[in-house]
DNA sequence: GACACAAATGACAGCGCTGTCAATTTGCAA
DNA sequence: TTGCAAATTGACAGCGCTGTCATTTGTGTC
């Protein structure tokens, strides 16, 4: 049979509320009771029934992953967060669950309100681009369920993790400047996701600081796809005035343009450097291996599944923990000829 | 304040356990009674609270899908069969968890039955590769925790969904014959994966069917990622007699191949032509585009999690799906000059 | 209309925990 | 040693639903 809390009470010679109690880590509970029911609860192999604590305690132990994988095409980004997110729920046994909410749609606050009414997740984790969609903020506030996000365009009044990815991008970029590149092209993202004004932002600021005219031509909005990718690149290429460099708003794109530069007979990086932003797997398999901004999506994804659950355990605000970034130079970019 | 399912009775004039009937769709509920209750709770939009339900039920509406993405680079792969499982367990209000399970290390058991033990699933959804682990299926047999499986290697005994993959290499492979190729070489999976060893076979029955010795140097053995594509296909051009077209057992290598071609500077398809499986969003991206079996992953998982759901519901055995698969042929696939 | 039987409905306890609040023990100052 | 507040522990009800079993209602037969 199954072995419940007041079998644990029974062995520990207390009362069940007391090994409620040392459950939960509450206070009141003195070392020597609290040691011996840690021991009864070891010795049985004691499951808490998390529908029992739920329905007792009206909490649910779950954390809900909300997504829209819609506008999202990199979902090798997304499954890596989701692991983050879940290492951190089981640190203090929550359950994790994920969920697909399309931002489209004049339904969505309906969509949300069956989400939190079905499953009574106790917090959420956001994640872009969905991280900054007032409608949803404004419902979870006013529903009172605590959240954090990753990479959230806003920085204030928000917890959860971002990493500085104006100042990347401008590392990036100063990179290649170092490198001797003038002629720099952009192939930016999504406009309205957050990373993709922060990385062109970037690119701009480190085009300015170099004393670099803007050139329109120079910066092509993409689609974080492998095809737009390509498409962008034979855009570039068709300029009269070739880029002798590309710095791609992320690494699907850029290897798109290492595809197309393929394509077209020129030599990355002898002809052309490029350059990405993520470093997902296959950046480091492509040949030549990409040269990237390092961005631990995992990592992230749990330091801010950490950030909610700060919060949900009553252990404090949570915060918004800034990521740091590292620029891994591989072999995609090279000097100037 | 919330409602219950006792406010439902209230307003539709029967007893708490008429209403229950009515939301387990229980038999012997007449059907005026029926339409009455119904309404009561769209119009009062009830929620039946889980927890309640899972404590006094004995269940927990829960499928948690299994995967090991320690052996499974294809990220993608499993984010689609993920959402196809929840699809599926929305259609019927199930909730689903997601929970990787490494198969290696000897306290696989034990953290096999941590998992049923602290979140009771009531069923489980399993993916390649631990679809066939013998320790796994024996466990969940002996805790009879009802399964369905995605593409098992086993076509026994088993609920789910399944490809004939080797029919599909066989029909691939067909297909580059008919080309009139000859020297095909096979770039295949990880061993002990199904999927590595049904398109094998399919390769070879193809080409023993075609009257074609078996040549060794023509089977390279990949690990189903993009740089082991690169590395087998350098290891195939380096024959003395180089193939003439090349299949892989997925896409990320089969891309690995065209990306090692265009370095060594052959061109695909006049050159060599190039094959995959799966069907990957990648595959239609590249240039060109390649040609490929498409094996609808997301319809996949749904439709396991659905024969799953069709047993936790009391509504039948499941059986295993046999689900068709269709060559698409695009542009890496030529006739040899 | 009376009877047998099946279908429909309801009464009630209890699933395993936690919230509330009361009871007991402990620690410490006087 | 006594007194009192603080710390610790426990008693008990109840969270919202479903299982069990009893009761009522409906249906068909002679």
């Amino acid at each position: 049979m199954r072995v419940r809390l007041e079998d644990v009470a029974r062995a520990a010679s207390v009362s069940p509320k007391t090994v409620s109690r040392v459950l939960n880590d509450e206070a009141n509970v003195s070392d020597d009771t609290r040691k011996r029911v840690r021991a009864a609860m070891e010795a049985m192999d004691y499951r808490p029934l998390s529908s029992a604590r739920s329905l007792a305690g009206n909490r649910s132990f779950l954390v809900a992953m909300l997504y829209d994988n819609n506008d999202n095409p990199a979902s090798t980004y997304l499954a890596e967060i989701q692991d983050g997110v879940l290492e951190a729920c089981d640190l203090h046994r929550y359950s994790m669950m994920v969920r697909p909410l399309r931002m489209r749609g004049d339904d969505f606050v309906r969509r949300l309100d069956a989400v939190i009414s079905d499953h009574h997740p106790d917090g959420i984790v956001l994640t872009p681009p969905i991280t900054d969609y007032a409608p949803l903020l404004q419902r979870l506030r006013e529903r009172h369920v605590p959240f954090a996000s990753v990479s959230p365009m806003s920085r204030t009044d928000n917890i959860g993790v971002a990493m500085d990815e104006q100042l990347a991008a401008r590392t990036m970029v100063e990179h290649l400047l170092s490198l001797g590149h003038r002629r720099i092209a952009h192939v930016s993202g999504i406009a309205d996701h957050g990373a993709s004004r922060w990385r062109l932002a970037g690119y701009r600021e480190a085009m300015a600081a170099a004393g670099l005219p803007e050139d329109p031509a120079l910066v092509v909005e993409g689609a974080f796809t492998f095809a737009s990718g390509v498409a962008a690149a034979r855009q570039l290429f068709a300029l009269k005035q070739r880029p002798t460099a590309v710095f791609a708003a992320n690494d699907d794109m850029a290897s798109g343009v290492m595809w197309a530069a393929n394509q077209s007979g020129l030599k990355v990086p002898q002809d052309l450097s490029v350059c990405g932003f993520d470093d997902i797997p296959l950046a480091s398999q492509l040949w030549p291996a990409l040269t990237t901004i390092r961005q631990p999506s995992r990592e992230m994804g749990k330091i801010a599944a950490l950030q909610l659950l700060e919060v949900l355990r009553g252990r404090g605000q949570g915060q918004l923990v800034q990521m740091p970034f590292s620029l891994q130079i591989r072999e995609s970019t090279a000097a100037i000829p």
